[in-house]
DNA sequence: GCATTTTACTTGAACTCTCATATACATTGG
DNA sequence: CCAATGTATATGAGAGTTCAAGTAAAATGC
């Protein structure tokens, strides 16, 4: 059937649960944070942020989903909890009748610029605070990596 | 109020979003894994790994708690769950009335033993087999540090 | 001793995410 | 043109997480 497991050795034990430690520290730190400050979860944080930069503060679902790393799904609810509180609002695409497009309101936007000092000051004190420019380059270097490793 | 926002410079929000994408995938991988060869979660794996390197496979709710960096309340849930699969089993305290163990079952070391060789595969395919020696040890150092800024 | 506070844990509701399925429109191949 | 297939998105149920209470036993203080 599958091979021998290729078990991990002391170093890679260790570096692996450092790594899901400090991950996981990490999110529910943020995810504290904006919930506290801002009443979203990060993942409603990012979506807004993809729609605050695409033109015309716009994206189709999908693009947007991918943009996110998000499932359709996921995006779907999570669109519609923004338009119950009125910083999201959906839109019919001409071109195509299957497509939706998900567009900021001026109210998201607002939110959005109210929640992002409190966000990035967070983001600053958990990582890059902590971090020594040369660790940060490695980081990005690494992330880098895995990412292109997984996206296909 | 608050001193102005000390924004991220683009390389700091490139290693940002590098950062943000390669976890989310990595973890998204792991679950999907999980989920799909043995029926749990990358939360509940945890636990039951907790459980099974603990003396007599057993520790206290709230000790398993902080070794699994869960809430006290997603643990009992958790191990509510498990408990209902056959895999963990509570025991009150003798020495404390208010205190429960968690106790690993022969059925969930069998689960356990199942999972671990996908897992580790996932693990192996999605981190370190992409990353070099170098890298490895960067990411090890990187993780302790920000691990050791989160724990207080 | 007994009231107060603290600790250990559980519970329920609200919310998010996932997975399977449904819907509606578009495209393709004869 | 129309049946078959594919694409874009929505929806509902089930599962996990969080947050705010709730319970019960231990420790503390006077």
């Amino acid at each position: 059937m599958h091979p021998m497991t290729r078990w991990l050795d002391d170093d890679e034990q260790r570096t692996w649960r450092n790594f899901v430690a400090a991950t996981q520290l990490l999110y529910a730190a943020l995810d504290r944070q904006l919930q506290r400050d801002s009443g979203m979860p990060h993942t409603y944080y990012v979506i807004l942020v993809g729609l605050s930069e695409a033109p015309e503060r716009r994206m189709r679902m999908s693009e947007l989903a991918t943009w996110a790393q998000s499932s359709q799904s996921r995006l779907s609810h999570a669109v519609s909890r923004l338009e119950e509180r009125g910083w999201v609002r959906r839109e019919r695409c001409p071109e195509d009748g299957r497509g939706n497009f998900a567009v900021l309101t001026d109210e998201g936007f607002t939110a959005l610029a109210a929640a992002a000092h409190g966000h990035v000051e967070e983001v600053r004190r958990s990582l890059f605070d902590v971090l020594d420019p040369e660790q940060i380059r490695a980081l990005d270097d690494i992330c880098a990596t895995v990412r292109s490793g997984l996206e296909r």
